[in-house]
DNA sequence: AATTGATTAAAACTATTGTTTAATATTATG
DNA sequence: CATAATATTAAACAATAGTTTTAATCAATT
C-alpha cells in the first residue's frame, strides 16, 4: 500500500523527491545530458528508483512536465488579476507581465519555462503535447487580445505576426539569458527588472500595434 | 605532403568533407547528440579521421563554427547593399532583412545561425567566443542604428531594450520554427515569406521606436 | 626504385549511459 | 503474528560514446 497518500506538510516521499530533483536537473541540463544517476543522487534515492516509480527516464520527463506546468500556471495564470470587461490594452499588459514573471523568476515556477525553452530548440517526444496543450492555447489567448487591439476584420496573418512579435520579446529574455549575462554582467534580473522588462515589451508592442491599426485603416479607404 | 592544397573545383578533401558533414550534424543534433560516427559516415571517412585531422570532437566543433560563420556573413553581411549616408530607417530594415535571411534560409548560410541558436539554450565551451566575436559586435552595430532612431541623449538601457526587441523578433522565427511548423502546418518559409517576416518586424519596430522617441521628447520638457 | 612522411583503416579500449535482476527491507493487512 | 504486497538496495548488464593503437596504404622526393 502506498504510504503518505496525502502528506501535506511532512517530508516528501521518494516519488515526490525524484520529481523535484528531476525537474531541476532536466531544466539545468536538458533531457539528454541529464543522467538518472545525477537525479537520484540529488533526490537521495537508489538509481533503480526511477525505473520502479516512473518506468523509464522518458516517462519521468513527461511527469516532470505535467508537474512543473501546474506549478507555473497556478502561480502565474494568463489572466492574473484581470477583471471581466478590462480593455485589451490592460489584458495585453497583464498577459505579458504574467508570462515574463512565469518564465524569468528564480523560483520553481520558472522550471516549466526553462524545460519548454529547450523543447523549442531540441524537441523531444513530449513536444507535440506541449505544442497542443500549452503553446496553441497561449497563442489563441493572445490572438484574441491582439485581434481586438487591431480592430475589425484583420487578416489572420497580421494577427499571427503581431502575436509572434509579442511572445518573441518575452521569451528572448529567457532563452538569451546566458548571452545577456555575458554581454551585460552588471545587469540583474530581480523583481524590479522583470517588471521593467514587461513594461518595455508592453509599451513597445502597444505602440506598434496601434500604429499598425491606423495604417490599415488608412489603406482600407 | 598535402594534396589538394588549393583545389577550387575538384571533389573536396577529407578535412573539408568532415567540416561540411559535421556542420550539418551539429546543426541538426547539437554538439552532445551528434556522434563522430554519424559525421564520419556522412563524410565517408573512417572514425579515426576526426581525431587525426581535428584532434577531438570539441576542436572539430570550434572549427565548424569558424567555417560556418564565414559562410553566413560572406553571403549576408549586416550592411548588405547599404550606401554610406543611408537613413537609420533604411539601415534598420537592411539589418533585419539580412539577419532574417541569414538564419532562416535553407542553404548552408543558415548553419551558423542554427548552431548559435543551440548555444543560447545550452552553451558549450565555445560560447564565450561566440558572445564576444558575434553577439557583441552585432549588438553594437544595431545599437548604433537604434540610438540614431531614438535621437539625442537616450539612456543606454532604453537602447538595449529596443535592440533586444528587434533581435528577439528575428531570432524567434529560427528557434520557434519547429513549434510554428506544428502550429501552422500550411505556413511555408520560402523567400517571399522571409521578406514578409522581415518587413513586418521592421515596420513593427520602427513604429514602436518612433513612438518611444515622441513620448520621451514629451517627458523631457 | 627506394625511402620517407602523411593519410587511411580496422579493431580494441575505456568510460558512461539507462536499465534490469535478484535479494533484502519495509509496510499494511488478514 | 504471519503473510503478502510494496519499496529499496547493490550489483550486473547491454549498448553506445569518444578516443587510441597499430598496421596498411598512398604520394612525393631522393
Amino acid at each position: 500500500m502506498k504510504k503518505n497518500h496525502q502528506n501535506v506538510e511532512s517530508t516528501p516521499g521518494t516519488r515526490e523527491r525524484i520529481l523535484q530533483a528531476a525537474a531541476e536537473v532536466f531544466a539545468d541540463s536538458g533531457f539528454e545530458r541529464a543522467t538518472v544517476r545525477e537525479i537520484c543522487s540529488r533526490a537521495s534515492v537508489n538509481v533503480a528508483a526511477i525505473n520502479y516509480h516512473f518506468r523509464d527516464k522518458e516517462n519521468l520527463y513527461i511527469e516532470v512536465l505535467k508537474y512543473s506546468k501546474e506549478l507555473a500556471f497556478k502561480k502565474y495564470p494568463h489572466d492574473l488579476g484581470t477583471q471581466k470587461g478590462d480593455s485589451p490594452e490592460i489584458r495585453l499588459r497583464v498577459f505579458i507581465r504574467s508570462l515574463v514573471l512565469r518564465i524569468l523568476g528564480d523560483d520553481p515556477s520558472s522550471l516549466f519555462g526553462r524545460l519548454v525553452s529547450r523543447e523549442y530548440i531540441e524537441p523531444t517526444s513530449a513536444f507535440d503535447v506541449i505544442v497542443e496543450e500549452t503553446m496553441r492555447p497561449t497563442f489563441a489567448f493572445l490572438s484574441e487580445i491582439i485581434g481586438e487591439l487591431l480592430g475589425g476584420k484583420v487578416p489572420a496573418m497580421r494577427v499571427h505576426m503581431c502575436c509572434a512579435s509579442v511572445i518573441s520579446q518575452c521569451l528572448f529574455f529567457l532563452y538569451a539569458r546566458h548571452a545577456l549575462a555575458k554581454l551585460f554582467p552588471e545587469q540583474k534580473f530581480g523583481r524590479t527588472e522583470m517588471e521593467a522588462i514587461a513594461d518595455h515589451i508592453a509599451g513597445f508592442s502597444l505602440s506598434a500595434i496601434k500604429d499598425l491599426r491606423k495604417t490599415m485603416k488608412g489603406e482600407r479607404k
